[in-house]
DNA sequence: GTCATTGTAGACAAGCCTGTCTACTTCGTA
DNA sequence: TACGAAGTAGACAGGCTTGTCTACAATGAC
């Protein structure tokens, strides 16, 4: 019997596992269901993710270069400047399967029975915020400020997550605002 | 057979539900492990709280009046001033007990299974962001801008927990400046 | 042509999960 | 003093969890 599905059986394991630890978070999905729905057995997925947190790793290396790629693409075709990441983020917020920062919700979730999530969110958040280091005009203090954005994204993204995308991105737009307006009298 | 304890059972359950809920996780935490760890039997804990999650909806509320408390007492003690916002979160990222915010953790592990957890958070950053209105001077935008204030702690809080809190602490410490710092000009 | 890799179906173990149940005790109050 | 509320111990049900196991088939590289 041929596998019905054109993908190798790691990558629908993977695909499958991704929607379904995003959207209904991952202590809430059971491995068979990752299973039954990308239409494995379990001796193939055993055979590729030798435990549970071997797929929860393989997910958050996933979940990073999707999204990012993502990240870099939208904001090119929103201008490539700061003032795009309004935008950006507004493209991500209104999207129906949008639920938040995949790597703040795991460490919300796992941090206390899987440290290395830890590590894995803030190497995840190190590569977005060099991004936005890339739009800001060279100074002494360009890291600092591309950090001090970070930081204001990461809440509106779990602004977004619980109240109005609206309320999310004019606070988001806010912050921005004065932070650039500012940036080079300091 | 007297209890032990000074507390009657429900404020047992209640606190030991509570550390372990905020510490693990909610779904990391068994029932049978709160019932056996706050000293009570099977028959009384489901005589107080039918379901687990009733149990989740009193932890909240509970967590909320916690919070709150201590943070209102916190800015008193840091001169009532827009300024203190800094201590007084770097006051509770220093916590060792900190693990980020209880309702985003929430949100994050639990709205697409319990979705009134979003309205729960969202009340809860309803009250926190009242509280920082009245910290600044009356004017056309006051709501608004306590509002962004509100969406950068939200972000500190979360960069504080995978982060060092010393990083989400000097870029609050920036966003906040040059909200203030402007925002009489508007 | 041989052999490792990757795939198939599905039974099974052992433990943890929430929630129910019987049967008995202690306490405060009307 | 009678009664309801709140407490005790612990067995039990049924379902879901991760992970192992046997036994067999197709594929592709050397």
């Amino acid at each position: 019997m041929k596998p019905a599905s054109v993908l190798p059986a790691r990558e629908r394991i993977l695909l499958r596992a991704h929607d379904l630890f995003y959207s209904h978070g991952i202590r809430a999905t059971g491995i068979d269901r990752v299973i039954a729905e990308s239409g494995v057995t379990k001796v193939t997925f055993y055979r590729h993710f030798p435990s549970k947190n071997d797929l929860i790793r393989a997910y958050l290396e996933y979940r990073h270069e999707r999204w990012l790629a993502w990240f870099k693409g939208s904001i090119e075709s929103h201008g490539a400047n700061v003032m795009a990441l309004v935008p950006v983020f507004a493209e991500w917020f209104q999207n129906k399967e949008f639920r938040g920062c995949a790597f703040i919700n795991t460490v919300g979730e796992l941090a206390s029975s899987l440290p290395e999530v830890g590590c894995i969110a803030r190497r995840h958040k190190e590569d977005m915020t060099a991004v936005i280091a890339g739009l800001l005009p060279e100074s002494l203090n360009r890291d600092e400020l591309a950090s001090a954005l970070a930081v204001a994204i990461d809440g509106a993204i779990v602004r977004a997550q619980y109240d109005s995308s609206e309320n999310a991105l004019r606070s988001l737009d806010r912050i921005i605002s004065s932070m650039i307006r500012e940036a080079p009298i300091i």
